[in-house]
RNA sequence: UGCCCUGUAGUGUAAUUGGCAACACGUCUGUCUCUGGAUCAGAAGACUCUAGGUUCGAUUCCUAGCGGGGCAACCA
């Protein structure tokens, strides 16, 4: 029975590898590999693709390489390379051996592309890029082949060389594949497999001139490091035949590599698109690519997810083929889970509003005991100083409540967490505004927790600090980043950005606990009935800094808005 | 007027390969509680895109439609 429970049904990658395991292909051998491009920093997409290829290595005793597809010197910089590297790392997962390049394989690559144009499978095309996009014709029409396909091979091999050699100019000529121009599928078209470009490459430095196309390079890397299982996402799914055409020309046994392609992982509220996410950060709608608002793993974790929620949530989405758009409240859902079990619980007032325990003794303090963490008592307790005048909540006090607000009132009682059962006998208010400047009340002295008289019932618990003693603290309030579940979709004339969440952060000083003044970056909390917060990278001694990760599920809120 | 992929509760993923459509999130009730958190119990919600066909029986197989996505970078 139990058994039962832990065997998640497979998805169809799992489905082909192990049917592949059970007729002894590749002799039993599984090799993946994550393929980057590093031109930017990678997103809780990347996530999904990361899990699937460093998990079927993991779950099936195989190898999963981490290979940075170089091919394009002029968008990629060695910056995104180290930020993708800690961030698979982080997330708990280590590739096999060094990280490989496509760049490393240039040489190899471009052995082989010379022998296409021996075996007269590549020409040297003269045509410019608009020629050869016009030539190529639309997908519901034929395309015509360029003046320079058939010109011998002899030739094809000059050009080529000299084209190595730097002889001639950015955009003057290409490699294609001479395939079919008549091929329903675009990508047969006679793609391009090398452009020149006087770059400098981060890895190569000057040495290239040439550069392979994705589609060049990445099938044949996949060869040259045995990858059995190439895992992508659904838009190369076009590609596979030309993936399957290049391997074909250059590889002589029966091994192959398998391109199988998957759904990518969207999300709403929010935007999984580098360019989008490179626009955010240069036009300073967010503050980074680890802004606590993007959706980068970097920014996940400096708003305080963790890498076990995101584990989590990549497995709850599943692995298929449809086009799909995940609820953003599922990965909240599994932040709060996890933080539930970790996070330590501590006090902190964010809109405060003073309170006066009239018949406390003056100058007395009270180290009162409270539980870090409910869920876990290994973690045990700590103690927090209580004084006549706390600050509470403003949201916490109304003077005239309506029927379900269990809270503090005009006469009547609440328990304060960890503390004693007071009762409101009258509020102070600023004579111009009505605004409440003081709460008084009286205690019960009687029901300090722990105590007998505390087991009396009271309808709420709130949270307090000290007045006293209370720490100010930063907290940046977080919102989606977005104010519509697609924003991409927007009426004629606007963009994107237009959907913007104005407010998507507050900042805010708080008071909080005095221990919290030894906080430490990256440290979780959970601020009891607010939420989870986690201490800022920005955060220094004297100058505490939280990021809101995520509120708390709040049940009073949903009767307020019936 | 082409090719490829894909249609199962609001969302996502299943259905042991042809046997009463399940799980999670979300929504709604209620229980419990020194967090209106967590927990626990329960409910609603799906003509499995449509129409034919094969079959005792179809989400599953076949045919034809329809809807959604992708493909026309010297990007990946």
């Amino acid at each position: 029975m139990e058994n039962t429970e832990n065997a998640r049904t497979l998805n169809f990658i799992e489905e082909i590898v192990e049917e592949d395991l059970r007729n002894g292909k590749n002799d039993g051998r599984i090799q993946t590999r994550f393929p980057p491009e590093p031109n930017g920093y990678i997103h809780i997409g990347h996530a999904k693709a990361i899990c699937l290829d460093f998990g079927i290595a993991r779950n099936y005793n195989g190898k999963c390489n981490l290979r940075f597809d170089d091919t394009n010197p002029v968008t990629e910089d060695v910056e995104y390379v180290d930020a993708i590297k800690e961030d698979i790392q982080w997330l708990g997962f280590q590739w096999a051996g060094e990280a490989r390049y496509a760049s490393d394989y240039f040489d190899q690559l471009f052995e082989w592309a010379l022998l296409l144009v021996r075996k007269g499978k590549a020409y040297v095309d003269e045509c410019s890029a608009e020629e050869i996009s016009a030539h190529r014709g639309v997908p519901t029409q034929a395309g015509k082949e360029s003046a320079y396909r058939n010109r011998p091979v002899e030739e094809n091999l000059d050009l080529f060389m000299r084209m190595k050699n730097g002889e001639f100019p950015d955009g003057s000529k290409v490699l294609r594949a001479k395939i079919d121009m008549t091929s329903p599928n675009m990508h047969m078209r006679d793609p391009v497999l090398y452009r020149i470009k006087h770059a400098h490459h981060h890895r190569t430095g000057d040495k290239w001139c040439v550069y392979p196309m994705y589609d060049w390079a990445h099938g044949q890397s996949d060869y040259i490091e045995g990858i059995t299982h190439s895992l992508c996402t659904l838009e190369f799914e076009v590609h596979r035949p030309l993936y399957d055409w290049c391997l074909d020309q250059i590889a002589d046994g029966d091994y192959r590599p398998r391109q199988i392609e998957f759904a990518r992982l969207n999300l709403n509220y929010t935007i999984m698109s580098k360019r989008k996410m490179l626009q955010l950060v240069n036009e300073g709608y967010v503050s980074s690519w680890d802004d606590p608002r993007m959706p980068t793993i970097c920014g996940l974790r400096r708003r305080g997810y963790t890498p076990e929620s995101i584990l989590n949530f990549v497995e709850t989405v599943g692995i298929a083929k449809r086009e799909n758009i995940i609820e953003f409240t599922l990965l909240e859902h599994l932040v709060r889970e996890d933080l539930n079990k970790k996070a330590l619980r501590v006090m902190v007032v964010s809109n405060p509003v003073k309170v006066v325990l009239e018949n406390y003794p003056e100058g007395q303090v009270e180290m009162m005991e409270a539980e870090n963490n409910p869920e876990d008592e290994s973690v045990g307790t700590r103690k927090i100083p209580f004084s006549r005048e706390l600050f509470i909540e403003r949201d916490d006090f109304l003077e005239d409540p309506p029927k379900k607000f269990f809270r503090l009132s005009p006469g009547n009682e609440v328990r304060l967490k960890n503390g004693y059962i007071i009762k409101c006998t009258g509020v102070d208010k600023d004579e111009q505004t009505g605004e409440i400047r003081q709460i008084n009340c009286t205690y019960d002295p009687t029901t300090r927790s722990g105590l007998e008289g505390a087991n009396r019932k009271v309808k709420a618990t709130i949270h307090w600090v000290s007045a006293n003693h209370a720490l100010d603290v930063e907290v940046r309030l977080y919102e989606r980043l977005f104010m519509v579940p697609d924003p991409d979709d927007v009426e004629e004339g606007k963009d994107w950005k237009s959907n913007l969440n104005p407010d998507s952060l507050k900042v805010i000083v708080a008071k909080a606990e005095p221990g919290l003044a030894n906080a430490k970056p990256g440290e979780k909390y959970q601020f009891q009935r607010t939420g989870y917060f986690c201490v800022d990278t920005d955060s220094k001694p004297g100058k505490i800094i939280f990021n809101r990760t995520v509120t708390l599920k709040d049940d009073w809120a949903k009767i307020l808005k019936q």
